[in-house]
DNA sequence: GGTCTGGTAAACATGC
DNA sequence: TGCATGTTTACCAGAC
């Protein structure tokens, strides 16, 4: 976003802020009346609530539906006392603040340390904090089928962001640039017989979902942000941890279930000190829920007149019936749902640098399962770690000739193709970039393709799958190597949650 | 100051 | 032919 981005960690950090007790301000803060009861139970909840964020990372994060099974405790929450806020607008709906705004203002003072959310007031005139990576990661993850074309996702960030509605087009091209580039989002293959317009599809890769979740939950301005995350009184004698933060925006599921509320900083304010609430405190996000209070989605953006129906909504339903088995079984069956960029650089892709997934690299385990869905050949990979056992299908004249690529390469530094965080490359990593992990043949420009395809003979079948094997054969053994290193982290992860509780 | 990340602009190709 | 879409390259700025 430029120079509209959202102030840094440091302007954000704790110390640089009055502490959450301290500071915050009287919406925020819990009225008086409040009971040692309701603060109990929130304390309750919160940890409740934190140990199912605990298991959604132990999930790998590897779906959203942890949300679902917060929202009971949310709900739950909503009744202790505690009062809810719009992501988007301040609590009292009244003053807005400037996101990006490091030097203290009169808001300033009403919101105590300054985190805030993103002022949906000025919405309107002021960019949204999300990179457009997220935006897009919302839309999609919007969706109910989780795919939307390019006019669709321009449609979503319109609607719930009005600051585009008066922007340049460049933002568009920004988005499509995005989708190209960021190995996040993937084309879908439509039907042919199903025809929705120009475009593709473009979806989540999951390979790569919780990287958008993390790059999310960085997000100085989401709830669950470190930028959120107020410290309590009393230092944590836990790590710091936001890896339990759910990503909620206003069009998550969670946040609609939850009647069109985002939790923010829960419990900051409250006078827990024991270990583990300290460490709740931290991970949950600052504010209160008030009782009965709802706003709807939909209010939130009052400068741009919703549209009457959801056009993502609508149309990623009517493109799901439509296209009927073909998208069920895409949605069902994670078998067939999507090919993982297998084969990719091991040292990380820098599409986003705060995750990475451990089942990104295929295994040496091939099962030849077969995925009837695409015209190309498709062979099913059998993720055989330890972390993930999802068949994953690897279109043979893509990732095989990717991964006889990639054993070849020497490793090389470039800088990485674009910005924008998409699929980017830089330092030693090698130049694998989202088009590479499409294949090679998928790599160079069409003319390019067909000048190499001039040059070059093609090589026979036996070769192209001598050298398919090798390279797989290659890449498990990096995938063993890559295993031993999870396992150890995993394990001492588990170790030290281990002498945490003792 | 270098690196990383993200935004923007532009050119180009392709398909409807 | 115009437009939307998709890809790629280049450059810039902010954060770290």
């Amino acid at each position: 976003m430029g120079p509209t981005m959202p102030p840094s960690k440091k302007a954000q950090s704790p110390s640089s802020g009055a502490s959450a007790s301290q500071g915050m301000s009287p919406p925020y803060r819990q009225g008086d009346a409040a009971t040692a009861a309701s603060e109990a139970e929130a304390a309750d909840l919160s940890l409740s609530l934190s140990a199912s964020f605990s298991k959604a990372e132990d999930e790998e994060l590897t779906s959203l539906s942890w949300l679902h099974e917060s929202t009971d405790l949310l709900n739950s929450f909503s009744h202790s006392g505690l009062r809810s806020v719009s992501p988007l607008q301040d609590p009292d709906g009244q003053h807005p603040r400037s996101p990006s705004s490091s030097s203290p203002s009169p808001d300033d003072a009403l919101l105590g340390d300054g985190h805030s959310v993103y002022d949906l007031a000025a919405g309107a005139n002021r960019k949204p904090p999300y990179s457009f990576s997220c935006l897009i990661f919302m839309a999609i993850e919007d969706a109910p089928n989780k795919r939307l074309p390019v006019k669709d996702i321009y449609g979503w960030i319109l609607e719930h962001f009005p600051y585009f509605a008066n922007a340049p087009t460049g933002w568009k091209n920004s988005v499509r640039h995005n989708l190209s580039l960021n190995k996040c989002f993937k084309k879908v293959d439509k039907d042919r017989s199903q025809s929705i317009g120009k475009g593709s599809l473009w979806s989540i890769d999951p390979e790569y979902r919780h990287n958008l979740i993390q790059a999310l939950k960085k997000t100085p301005y989401h709830p669950y942000s470190p930028g959120l995350a107020t410290p309590s009184t009393s230092p944590p004698t836990l790590p710091q941890t936001f890896h339990h933060s759910p990503p909620l925006w206003s069009g998550s599921p969670l946040f609609r279930k939850n009647g069109g509320v985002l939790l923010q900083g829960t419990v900051s304010h409250l006078s827990v000190p024991s270990p583990l609430t300290s460490s709740t405190v931290y991970g949950f996000p600052r504010g209160v829920i008030q009782n009965g209070a709802r706003v709807r989605s939909q209010a939130l953006f009052p400068v741009i007149r919703p549209l009457p129906v959801s056009p993502v909504g609508s149309r990623t339903s009517a493109i799901r019936s439509s296209l009927g088995d073909y998208l069920s079984r895409g949605q069902d069956s994670p078998s067939c749902y999507s090919p993982p960029p297998c084969g990719e650089d091991l040292q990380d892709d820098h599409t986003y640098s705060t995750a990475k997934s451990p089942s990104r690299l295929c295994s040496s385990q091939v099962a030849a399962s077969s995925c009837p869905l695409d015209d190309d050949d498709i062979i099913a990979v059998e993720i055989q770690s330890d972390v993930k056992t999802e068949p994953r299908e690897i279109p043979l004249d893509s990732h095989l000739a990717a991964a006889a690529y990639i054993s070849q390469q020497p490793l090389r530094g470039q800088r990485r193709s674009s910005g924008s965080g998409a699929g980017t490359l830089a330092g030693s990593s090698l130049p694998w970039t989202k088009s590479r992990a499409r294949g090679i043949s998928d790599t160079l420009p069409l003319k390019k393709r067909r000048a190499a395809a001039v040059e070059k003979p093609p090589e026979s079948d036996d070769e192209e799958m001598k050298e398919a094997a090798g390279s797989l054969l290659h890449l498990a053994g990096v995938r063993a190597c890559l295993n031993n290193i999870t396992n150890r982290t995993a394990k001492g992860q588990k170790e030290q949650k281990e002498a945490l509780r003792n």
